[in-house]
DNA sequence: CGTCAGTCTGAGACCGGTCTCACATCGGGC
DNA sequence: GCCCGATGTGAGACCGGTCTCAGACTGACG
């Protein structure tokens, strides 16, 4: 029931000192005398003693803690950036808080508010919205430290690093056009998440470059899961006439794509041809293996912690803003619509 | 550079009351005056008060936070439990601290260190090796509240959370001795980690009670990484008189099988049969699909939040071991074996 | 030998809360 | 009118550290 941590009092008892001077000889700052330093030293270790991170942080302010706040924890691309954010905050000597928002601002505020209350000292975010986020705007008036990755909120000038989406997609939907796709049909969704958006901004702007009409008929809305994704390409190639090309927005939504295909009787690249956003393990493992607009994933989360170590370590510069270029990776999905 | 947060002090002055009357008003206990609390209340809404957990923390001893130290986030059964534990710990209000162990005792033992310096009031641990553990020893000794998930070290009878690997490898071999399989081989890797070796136990288990002879050829080390495990998976079917099914003792290396034997031209389950311990996404995209032995994951989070909650709250209760079954999920990657 | 800078040390304030305790006030019952 | 319990309040201890300050001691230098 009692653990009864040793204290530093208890420390500083049974080496004979003060407490300051146990502390000094713990720390080495300030002059202790070589011989009470190592005693002090010789008796914590024997009675096991164990710093309390928490009274240190509230003399000096803050615990060495860094909140990550992901759409989802569960989502590969985050999972992946947790993962780096926790390697490189070890190198800060920091811990890595997280807690998803489950895409949900209501969830978000409230997670923003449970992490301040234990005075993180800084917080990386990836918004779940991209509508104006009074909340975040006050803590960046206040100059809090942190970094928004992924998606950025409308009016919010801080740290951030995202990708060029619009780009990413242009790139992809050209290629398509260059392999002789003249019906490219895309399936988003609606989220109020920012990226989904570029991508489709991306998508018009790669036809009207080409001079395409743009077919509202083949651009498709689902939610982004799976099942809903089989559904919406299941129906946009029962069409008479259908699209010969498809390009989905994310990776969940490619993998619908994909499995609808398979139960179309649909095959790729033969049938139809697919490009997604967003690489994904699967997408080398099927046959043939999709070709996606990669993101450079791994740089997100190192950045992330220099962004906000930085600002933690009291940096006034100018809000830094990073868009990484995205990368076609061309796989096998795409090829020459039939017939031509 | 200086947030200023507001104290209880500053609230206080601002009420007229003392900081006592103020703490009352706020938290609601004791006896407060109605028009004292009310007007505490709306001068702290006014300046925007929000309480200093660390503080709080300091006098009653420890911060509402539960850390979970898997091997490794990015590992797809890591990271839905840390979801899970995150949703859990949100009923309870609690955070959630992560840091991998990278599957590296060493930096376990520091992880574990540096959290419960942060006063962390219960760890949800995956150990990276099942030998004897002082350091957890020694923790639980203490009646440190902590769960044990998916592995135990040996002599550690604290909470845990497992899953009966010996009794789900052997299922599935005994699964494929029933379709008419006589040479099955077995991939593993030689981690510390006690789970390979249960599974490995459990495979010689199916083949001695159907009176197979344990043939050791087919039984191969291999790393636990895809690329390592199409490797292994070349050179045990380039033999000649190879086997006829492959068991695989998690889902790294069945997914190296899977590419293998797309490379060596062998398909499934027509040339070869497979099976796998650990269900993961890929193994419903794959042509065939696979069939794998898959645990209930989704209740291991659950289950563990509920475990160290209980002891967070005092439980004295001897130590529960919760062992859940597996289940064979039968998909299309077993056949009988050509000529049988 | 006095002085002074350089060392070492302990007392005690402080961080921002919580909580115990003693005191003041009030109304009701006798 | 007095006593008592119930209420409301503030002073101050406390949690476990950090850090400032002043005092004690040392040795070197003039």
């Amino acid at each position: 029931m009692k653990p009864k941590a040793v204290t530093i009092k208890d420390v500083a008892a049974a080496a004979n000192v003060s407490r300051a001077t146990a502390a000094r000889a713990l720390n080495g700052y300030g002059y202790v005398g070589g011989e009470a330093a190592e005693r002090v030293r010789r008796v914590a270790r024997e009675l096991g003693y164990r710093g309390n991170r928490i009274a240190q942080a509230l003399r000096q302010g803050e615990l060495p803690l860094v909140g990550f706040i992901p759409g989802d924890i569960l989502n590969p691309f985050f999972s992946q950036i947790a993962h780096d954010l926790d390697m490189a905050l070890r190198g800060s000597r920091h811990n890595l808080l997280i807690a998803a928002s489950q895409e949900d601002p209501a969830q978000e505020r409230q997670v923003i508010d449970s992490l301040r209350a234990l005075a993180v000292r800084g917080l990386i975010i990836a918004p779940a919205s991209s509508d104006r986020n009074p909340q975040l705007e006050e803590m960046h008036r206040e100059g809090y430290p942190m970094v928004l990755i992924d998606r950025v909120p409308e009016g919010l000038d801080c740290d951030q690093i995202t990708v060029d989406n619009r780009k990413g997609a242009r790139g992809a939907v050209e290629y398509l056009i260059r392999q002789g796709h003249r019906r490219i049909a895309l399936i988003h969704d609606d989220s109020r998440i920012g990226t989904a958006r570029d991508r489709l901004a991306g998508y018009r702007e790669a036809l009207e470059a080409h001079g395409l009409p743009a077919d509202e008929s083949l651009i498709i809305e689902s939610p982004s899961t799976v099942s809903h994704a089989i559904d919406a390409t299941i129906r946009l190639f029962r069409r008479q006439n259908p699209p010969t090309a498809l390009f989905t927005v994310d990776s969940l939504i490619t993998q619908g794509a994909m499995l609808a295909f398979r139960s179309l009787g649909l095959s790729m690249p033969h049938d139809v041809s697919l490009a997604g956003f967003d690489d994904f393990d699967m997408a080398t493992f099927s046959d043939p293996q999709i070709t996606v607009v990669s993101q450079p994933i791994k740089k997100i989360g190192p950045l992330a912690v220099e962004m906000v170590m930085a600002r933690i370590q009291g940096s006034r510069a100018p809000a830094r803003h990073v868009q990484f270029p995205t990368q076609l990776t061309i796989r096998g999905s795409v090829s020459r619509p039939r017939g031509s």
